[in-house]
DNA sequence: GACCCTCCCCTTAGGGGAGGGTC
DNA sequence: GACCCTCCCCTTAGGGGAGGGTC
């Protein structure tokens, strides 16, 4: 009786550490955090105040998602506690942590991005605007894209995506249609971006660069690709050789069933 | 039938998302993914190549605890999408998770200073160290600490925590005993560490700095502050006044039963 | 009167089957 | 034979009651 009273009833454990009442009666019960004392007849649990050290860690491990009953693997019999392995997988889940938060802020910068390029211009409106180089992996496309077959090219993109086996959605690469317009003849080709994560040494698929430079633009929903030489003709007027991209964008206000395609092009002339 | 010619089988999509057909179906049942098309007989679920996009857009909402049901929000009647609305969400969860995962790290850094600290150490053996300022909220304590009373220090770590209002396991502030001994008497006191998020404003505590400098050091298991003069009588033979301070440190193996201390003393003498 | 106890039900984002049709 | 469907059960870390003793 006399033990109890150097004891902190569960209220104040609660009160001393945070967390809530029906938390510490959850960690008594899946064994992370036994009472040091229970009262037999009354079932009054009964804290010792070293005991908030261990709520303190099991917070910790709750934040960083380490599942409970693992901590127990850390406590032996005599209630000794393994801090260094503790400490090593705490360090390893927090690695593992930011990974997926600068995975997450990389998406949101492309976000980001996209949203700004679309406000900043209407529908059909010309602009041109400054691209960083990319790499772009290809299949040669036979058909004109005005019509296309919306089920083959899906099936490509699929099979491109799988062989590249990179998830590219996570990555948020651009994929779409690309013209080259030579003195030799029109080269149309589907494409997916190639990104840091996608292995660079694919047979299967060419591999493009995609010059850095300044690509005149304009917004429209339906593919207008094929239309490319009319969009662009002032431009375009003088140029022998050129590229044409369309790929979908993302804007602030839009239907998934009628995304909106950014055409752009450059011309090495 | 032709409609359906142009979707992708579920399979499909997951492959292409990296997103599970458990997971796909789970998207359909909640309403945030609807397929395109469902055939009325085999129930069979057929997506558009654009919805790949909505999976991106899932995919980013669940690694952030964004609640799935919560995106239905952001879409009209019409299937249009408030994306300006999400990204600034998406945006708001990324910096709420970067202070959680913060404050995890300084955890883990405190964690690692005190391992560090009992590594190199044995019981008992004297050693010194370089330790920064530090402020205490302190309250005097009238007896001694040999026959000091679990209880009562126990509701006074209590009270403090308590009124100072910050979760200080969180923070993982020190607390224990301090001896002050001068020309004029000894004075003992028990204290919390007043840390960056605790208020500097309590009146119900006097707020003492701790000074910089090379404190004298040793560990052990009972309190030993009342033996300071004895413990390091060689470093104190000359001093007049000088400060001793106890306090619980986390060791790589440690029986939460017998916590390990680490008393240290400095004088400004 | 404020505290504490033991059930019991509920939440999120799916995964793991079982049992049975479909390409 | 490989795919897809619909149940149904299960997981984590607790919170929200209800109903009934305890400080």
């Amino acid at each position: 009786m006399s033990e109890k009273e150097k004891l902190l009833t569960i209220g104040e454990m609660s009160k001393l550490t945070g967390s809530g009442i029906k938390a510490l009666r959850h960690y008594d019960k899946i064994g992370v955090l036994k009472p040091a004392y229970v009262e037999p007849f009354t079932g009054y649990r009964y804290y010792s105040f070293s005991q908030t050290y261990i709520v303190g860690l099991i917070q910790f491990a709750v934040e960083l998602d380490i599942p409970l009953k693992s901590l127990t693997q850390y406590v032996d019999d005599e209630g000794t506690m393994d801090y260094e392995a503790f400490a090593a997988k705490g360090n390893e889940m927090v690695r593992t942590k930011m990974k997926t938060l600068e995975r997450a802020m990389k998406f949101y910068d492309f976000f980001e991005e996209n949203l700004a390029l679309e406000k900043t211009h209407e529908l059909k409106q010309l602009y041109s605007r400054k691209i960083q180089e990319k790499a772009f992996f290809t299949i040669p496309y036979k058909q004109t894209f005005s019509d296309y077959d919306e089920v083959n090219i899906a099936k490509l993109f699929l099979d491109m995506a799988h062989t590249v086996e990179s998830d590219y959605t996570g990555d948020w690469a651009e994929y779409g249609f690309m013209t080259e317009y030579t003195a030799q003849g029109i080269y149309r080709h589907i494409f997916i971006e190639a990104t840091e994560n996608t292995p660079p040494d694919i047979d299967k698929y060419a591999l493009k660069k995609i010059p850095s430079g300044l690509y005149h633009c304009r917004q429209h929903q339906e593919s207008q690709i094929e239309d490319t030489a009319e969009i662009f003709k002032e431009y375009l007027a003088d140029k022998k050789s050129y590229i044409a991209i369309e790929t979908e964008i993302i804007c602030g206000k839009f239907n998934i069933n009628h995304p909106i395609n950014e055409l752009r092009v450059i011309s090495a002339d």
